[in-house]
DNA sequence: TGACGATATGTCGAATATGACATATGCTCC
DNA sequence: GGAGCATATGTCATATTCGACATATCGTCA
């Protein structure tokens, strides 16, 4: 994974929506932003659910509020591992994850919205 | 995350079957490596099916032979990032991402060891 | 207004992952 | 046996991610 096109990604902060060929992004590149800022969502649903602030959930996971803050907002910087174990640290099954990765359906078929 | 526990599992190798309670491995912990080994397997599959070698797959990937031997292998120095990135740079959807952590049957019913 | 709690952003030294390389093992074919 | 592969394992310099800390922003409440 060349990292060259993350650096112009980190000035710009991802954008939310469809990332997709936003810059010269691979499919592959694209896959993985979108698979991680659905993970950062469901931190934070999660989070919430659980009435825990960024403070609180630092705790817990060892880390620090900034560092939550930056999962939260998908920052480049946070790597899929600290999102996934978080998010195992506050309950999610495997299951959960899979849901959250597999993503809201995909538009493309006739399977119109 | 504490990588503590981490140290012990390098010495001594993942042990492929169940993780689970294997060391002082917390719920989480040994679900984040059941994860891992889950994409591990997946990634070979989709290798071997479509017929590359690990150099092979290692020049789409712009790393290595070794790195790829690595990821197969379930090292604990590799990352999801690079796990799940070289699966959706072998065509993997995130669907397919999700079955692949969905996992396999939880048998935690009566299956005696 | 000011104080407080929660969240965001930027930086830094330390910890970890990376690709590259060397080398070892295992295999088939001659 | 040895040549030619594919795969495994170990090490290293560099790159990336980490927790920690400082500080900024945003609401709300008095």
């Amino acid at each position: 994974m060349k990292k060259t096109k993350r650096a112009k990604l980190e000035t710009s902060g991802w954008v939310v929506g469809s990332v997709k060929e936003f810059l010269g992004l691979s499919e592959a590149d694209a896959a993985l932003i979108e698979i991680k800022l659905a993970l950062s969502r469901s931190l934070r649903e999660r989070r919430n659910k659980q009435g825990l602030s960024q403070v609180q959930l630092s705790e817990r996971l060892q880390s620090s509020q900034s560092r939550v803050a930056k999962m939260e907002a998908g920052d480049p910087s946070v790597s899929m591992d600290l999102l996934i174990s978080s998010l195992l640290l506050l309950g999610a099954s495997s299951a959960d994850l899979a849901n959250a990765i597999k993503g809201r359906e995909k538009k493309t078929g006739p399977r119109a919205a």
